[in-house]
Formats: C-alpha cells, structure tokens, sequence
DNA sequence: TTGAAAGCGCTAACAT
DNA sequence: ATGTTAGCGCTTTCAA
C-alpha cells in the first residue's frame, strides 16, 4: 500500500505550488478556473484525502466534538445523541461519544481524552454534583455544555423543568376527579426526583386542595420495572380504605412494572386505577394499555446543547430550558 | 484565556529539553527517576495536556476509530456500540458514531470524515449491498470492518446466523408439539430475513416433517408493532381449521403486535398459541406474557468487530460468526 | 493569481 | 540519561 498523497504530491501533480493546493481547499474563489480545475484533476486522480490533524493543528480549530452520557444503551441519551449528531452534521463535525456508568473516574478520563483531542467542546451529562473537574478542563480553554443539568450552574447547559412535569402528570389526574394519588418516586437526593415531587405537590396546591391528605409519596428502592411491580403488589395489599384511586411513577419502566401488576390482579385501568410515567419511551405506546406519560424533548436537548457549544453566545452562560409535555394515552383515559 | 502550553513550556519550566519531556510521556522508563518528576510538576502546574493531532501528524497512528451504523437510536446498535466502547476503552481510544439513516449518500459522507480524520478504521453496517464505497475507501489505505454482514464478502467482518435463529425458534416450537406454524416475516430481499425463512424450513424437515404442510409464511409491509397487530387480526379470521397453532415473528416488535391483539382478543397464550419473537430487545422481559425470543449477542459483535479491527489479523479478511441463542419465556411455555 | 517559506506541537533518530 | 534537530501535512502571511 502506497503512502497517502498530501498536499505536495497534488501540488507537484498539478504543476502548482502547495499554497494553490490548500487555497483550491479552502478559499476556491482565490483561484483561476483552469487553475482550480487542474488541481481538483490532480486530487481526483491521486485520490487525496486531506488530513484532519495536519489542518487542525496549523488552522487550530478542530473538527470534532465530545458528547459524555451516562450510558449510551439508555434510550433517553440515545435520543439525545441523535439530536447532538443533528446539530453537528450542519457543520460536517465528527461527534466522539462515550458512556461514563455512572463512574466519576471514567468521566474524568473521557473529559481528559477529548481534550487531547482539542474537541470543538465537550457535551456532558456529569455523573455527580461536584463539577471541579468540569471547571478545571473549562479553565484549560476548552467549552463545557451541561446536558439534562439543574440549569442552575456555572456553565452553559440545557435542562428539562422536572417540576413542570410533575405538576403535569399530577393536574392531569386530579382532573379526571382522583383524590388519593400515590407517586412512586425515587429518593430525593436525585434532583429530577424531588423537582417531579415539588411539582405534584404543587398541582394539588393549585387545585385547592390539600397535598398531604391527596398526595402519597413511595420512595423506591430501584426505578426499574421489578421495582415498580413491587411497590404495585404493596398497593394492592392495602386495606380497601387505604388503595389510592390513581398512581404516578417517576418513571415509564416502574409504570411498566405497575401496570403488568394491576392488570394481571384483575385490576381495571385506568377505570379503577388510572398509572401515569414519565419519559414516553418508545414502548410506552405499544404496552396492552398504552402508557399516559410525560414526555421530555430528547432530540431537542442534544440539538440545543451541540447549539449552545457551536454558536457564540451573547453571554456565555446561556441556559436553555425546556418543557414536559403531557401526553394522554389509555392507562388514564379509556380508549374513545 | 492563556494559550494552552506545550511541550516546549513544560520544557523550560522544568529545564529540560523538549525531547525529555516526550520521554516522560511515552517511555518514562527512559527519564531517571529526579528529572522524571521535575517534568510530572511542571505538567501539573501548567496544566499541560498533549495535543492529539500533533501527536497522529508526527507519530501516525490514531488514537480514534469511527463507527457507522444505520440509527443510533435502535437498541440493536446501541447494545453494538457499547460493546465497541468497551474493546476501545482497552487502547484509550475514542470513537466517533454516525447514523446513516439507511441513505448512501451519508455512508459515503461520514466514510470520507473518518477518512480524513486518519482514523485507526471504520466499522460499518452498510446501507446496501453495493460496497464499492467502502473498497474505494480501503485501497486508500483505511481499514474497514463490516458488523452483521452478510459473512460472505470481500471485507473482515462479524455476522449472525440467522438461518441458526430461525431453526432455533421452529424447533422449539415443533418441540412443543405444535404442527401449524406461521412464521410472519420479512421480505426475501433482507438477508436476514431469507436465512431465518431458511433455517425454519430446515428446522421441519430435520424434524422429519414437511415444511410446505408445518410452516406457513407471511410477508409483512412493515416490521413494527402494528404490522404484527394487523397480521394477527387477519390469523384470528381464519376459519378454525385453518388458524395457526403457533407464531414465530421474525422481530420482537412484530412479536409484541401479536402478543397484544392475541390477548386482547382471549387467546391464552401461550396454552393456545405460543409466540416467538426475535431479538431480545430489553421489553421482551417485560412485558404483561414475557416473551420467548431469539437473542442476538450484540455486545459481543461491537467488541469483536472493534477487536477485529485493532488486533493484527493472520489474515486480513478474518470473519467472525456468531450464533443466536434461543430465551424462552412465558409466551411459549407456561410458568412453572 | 500564484509561489515561497515559516511554523503549528510533537516524536524519534541521532548525538553527546 | 539527556539534548538537538528534522519533519509529519497543512495553512497562512508575505512577496512577486
């Protein structure tokens, strides 16, 4: 296999200098037609490539991209990388991505790999709250996006109002007339969790009623199917008296967990017991009863947060923030 | 912001010479044991970080590998794209992902940004059959590795047998006795779906049946949930004698389609019609009849496909096959 | 409009 | 063990 041509094998072919070559490249109105058409003859026929590295480390400006997610087999940041690649395609950019698990120590690698790469920026859904290494790769000169963030920090970043979503999902209920609302939520030290509780509790608030006496919390130990499954066998096992009339789960897969429950106990829904989730995954509309859920606009966030890293902001702190939408299917309203 | 430091400021900072400073970072063994850590300081107070493309243009070789695949937001090449994470993150390498959305024309887009980024090389799921693309790409010089290929072509590559996943699914369900079998496929022109029409058929005869009285086919214009549900609905009219004893689906979002209008519609299953599907995508566990699937090891294509890649290969053109498995769940035998 | 030449940050060969 | 230096492929002045 023969070395790749560069710049002076074309220019040497074409009969010009390598300045010719690089303007043809980059500034083609700089050159003469016949000019231009001898060197693109020349690129064709030797089948030039040029190289990336060379150009980024002369011009200094990269052609690439970083995106860290949590974990990229989630459907929720698989949306999200599709809005990111969107975004980045306008500009013909490269998007590097990888998953952290949730493990600080790999963020930090990743953060320190991209910047090696001197990435255009980097994308981050960060795995805790302390964000000092976040700063420290910022304060080496390369941009920071917060992804999914409390949209309150001290970097850029794109967040969803989890408390609107709350309060969505919770006014929907208490709308088709349900006064003992559980909401299987997680704990509160995730900060999606206790927005979506301040929220519900806030509907109930507005509807002008009481939120202790209408708004059961559970907090669960896993915000996985199986875990909601559990929570709905703890329901069910509950004295008459005591079985709420609606459930909202923090989640579509512990909605999941919950509806299989209370269908297979010969449990009418959403007659008896209407379930709302969260998130609108694909499968929440291909279940046996079709999931009620709030939907979070996941392609929007990666495309806003690639936006935010890629346009220069006025100021650049620049926070977008985005809202839940409700969306109604069978589980809380029979099919009409 | 100051401009990011080099090797020559770590140099001068720790008074060494640029070359002992490269030794540092790539063969430390070299460096005596007081000059090394001059140099380590003087990185962590500039807060030096190496320049990747200055590092590919001198040395040549890589520290990134692009993937291509048709959509990112499918869980099949999610689950791929894990598994080429993990074989990467062994070398400290990051990847770079593209969608193509079945269009040829981002194929060959995103090939020719991966090639000008001098990638190590290019994984690909190809859009069509017509790979000249690709080829153009490897005489160049860049290594391309195909994922769930058709195991038969001009480039290394991993594939599934798919003909095993459909004998695997027909066996099983001539195992249970079952002796009108539909199996709602896909049209020939898939690959994919050809081997697993094939390996059905195979199925009934190593069975000692005949597969033009056992298996009954049906093509589908679609491979989703409401095709499977418009598919079931037209079995369910048959007249009795004529109504399948058995379904298998050649993908679990079809399978869910049937699971759906079956129960819907009264039919236990599976004591009256068991269901296979394929794939195993997470929902197959979950949902209200757990369904019985045939798993593809996607995780393992991604890893080997990237494995393929970076480890030198005795031959250039090594295939890796491997067989799906067969999960059974409650929607072909009965909990127990 | 085109050419000549410097130099981006780094590695590796060679010299000391 | 450490220093010196050429040069990877390209872009970009500056000159012609």
């Amino acid at each position: 296999m023969r070395q790749r041509p560069s710049v002076t094998d074309v220019a040497s072919v074409a009969g010009v200098s390598v300045g010719t070559v690089s303007n043809v490249l980059n500034r083609p109105d700089r050159v003469s037609g016949p000019t231009r058409a001898r060197v693109e003859k020349a690129i064709a026929d030797l089948g030039f490539v040029p190289s990336a590295s060379a150009r980024q480390l002369r011009a200094g400006v990269a052609q690439s991209v970083g995106a860290i997610v949590l974990d990229l087999a989630n459907p929720f940041f698989t949306s999200v990388m599709r809005g990111i690649e969107d975004r980045l395609a306008e500009e013909s950019l490269a998007l590097m991505v990888s998953s952290t698990d949730d493990d600080p120590a790999r963020e930090t690698h990743f953060l320190r790999m991209y910047e090696q790469h001197e990435v255009r920026g980097i994308l981050v859904t960060p795995v805790g709250t302390d964000h000092s290494e976040l700063a420290a790769v910022r304060d080496r000169g390369t941009r920071v996006v917060l992804m999914d963030s409390d949209g309150d920090s001290a970097f850029p970043g794109v967040s969803v109002d989890d408390a609107h979503g709350g309060h969505l999902a919770v006014a929907h209920l208490l709308d088709l007339g349900r006064r003992r609302i559980t909401f299987l939520n997680g704990p509160s030290t995730i900060r999606q969790c206790l927005d979506r509780l301040t929220g519900a509790r806030r509907a109930v608030v507005d509807a002008g009623l009481n939120p202790d006496e209408v708004l059961t919390e559970r907090v669960l130990p896993a915000l996985n199917a199986d875990a909601g499954e559990a929570a709905a066998h703890a329901l069910l096992a509950l004295p008459r008296s005591e079985r709420p009339d609606a459930v909202f789960c923090v989640n579509d897969l512990v909605a999941l967990g919950v509806l299989r429950t209370l269908l297979r106990a010969g449990v009418e829904v959403p007659q008896r017991i209407p379930v709302v989730g969260y998130d609108d995954i694909g499968f929440a509309s291909m279940l046996m009863v079709p999931l009620t859920t709030i939907r979070q606009p996941t392609h929007q966030i990666g495309w806003s947060a690639a936006d935010l890293l890629l346009r220069p902001q006025p100021e650049s702190l620049a926070q977008v923030r985005f809202s839940p939408e409700l969306v109604v299917r069978a589980s809380s309203v029979a099919a009409g």
